[in-house]
DNA sequence: CATATATATCAAATTATGTTTATATTTTGC
DNA sequence: GCAAAATATAAACATAATTTGATATATATG
């Protein structure tokens, strides 16, 4: 039951939808959806261990980077995945895409420390 | 992206995945529902609410009692519904129901009045 | 080794949810 | 009309979730 609880609670969240919609795309290092969520990293680092608590999502290290990665592994969270994926309105998280792809041409050019630093102002008064 | 949140936030609690699950059996009124739980009246009308707001769930109303029962109009509500009628293992919730069950034999025999207003006791020392 | 980066964690402040107690509203039977 | 029942609503309070700001940890790089 606080399973089941946990896994409907994890889904509740506006920004943790955001995070999910993100990562339909692929796997994305926090950095990476620090800059796409314009977040403080605390707070996204937050919400990605609820996230990963209710078995929503799987995390691999890599260096210095943890990427973060949807894991539908079983079926009923596959369904509510697909059920976000499909059910949030493209254009509530077209930002937040912006962003990232914003972030990831700076990455790819500068390098992802130079990209991390910067990529508030170089994304929004882009 | 507020309904979906909504309804997902109205699912992650456990006295409303009762009543759901409760509700499963049938229409339901509030007295009916108080009497299963063994809660507060105010507090099951809120969680009711909750229900309702999310679509959960319609009310109707016949003299001075008002009937819930499940809605699930809407694909995804009802694959959620079933979701969580079929994952909440029947012994988390089997004391609710034996409570239904003696409070609904009391209100057949005494009327509905009388059972309500002695259910705590018949009910919880029986 | 010293420094910078990526991320996590923690404590304090804030905000949102749930609970309780009291009261209001509507309906029914006398 | 009046009293009792069924339910809702509201205010005060308690608890839980989120945010923020600071700091810790681990890793890579010069």
């Amino acid at each position: 039951m606080q399973k089941l609880t946990s896994l409907f609670k994890a889904l509740s969240e506006e920004k943790r939808l955001r995070i999910i919609k993100l990562l339909e795309g692929g796997e994305l290092c926090v950095c990476d959806i620090v800059a796409a969520l314009n977040m403080s990293q605390p707070k996204v680092s937050f919400h990605l261990n609820i996230l990963k608590e209710a078995g929503l999502i799987k995390d691999r290290k890599d260096g210095r980077w943890i990427y973060y990665r949807i894991d539908d592994s079983d079926m009923l969270r596959r369904f509510l995945l697909l059920t976000v994926m499909e059910r949030i309105f493209e254009g509530a998280v077209s930002k937040d895409s912006k962003r990232l792809g914003a972030f990831m041409k700076n990455k790819a050019k500068k390098g992802s420390a130079a990209a991390c630093k910067s990529c508030r102002e170089d994304i929004d008064n882009g």
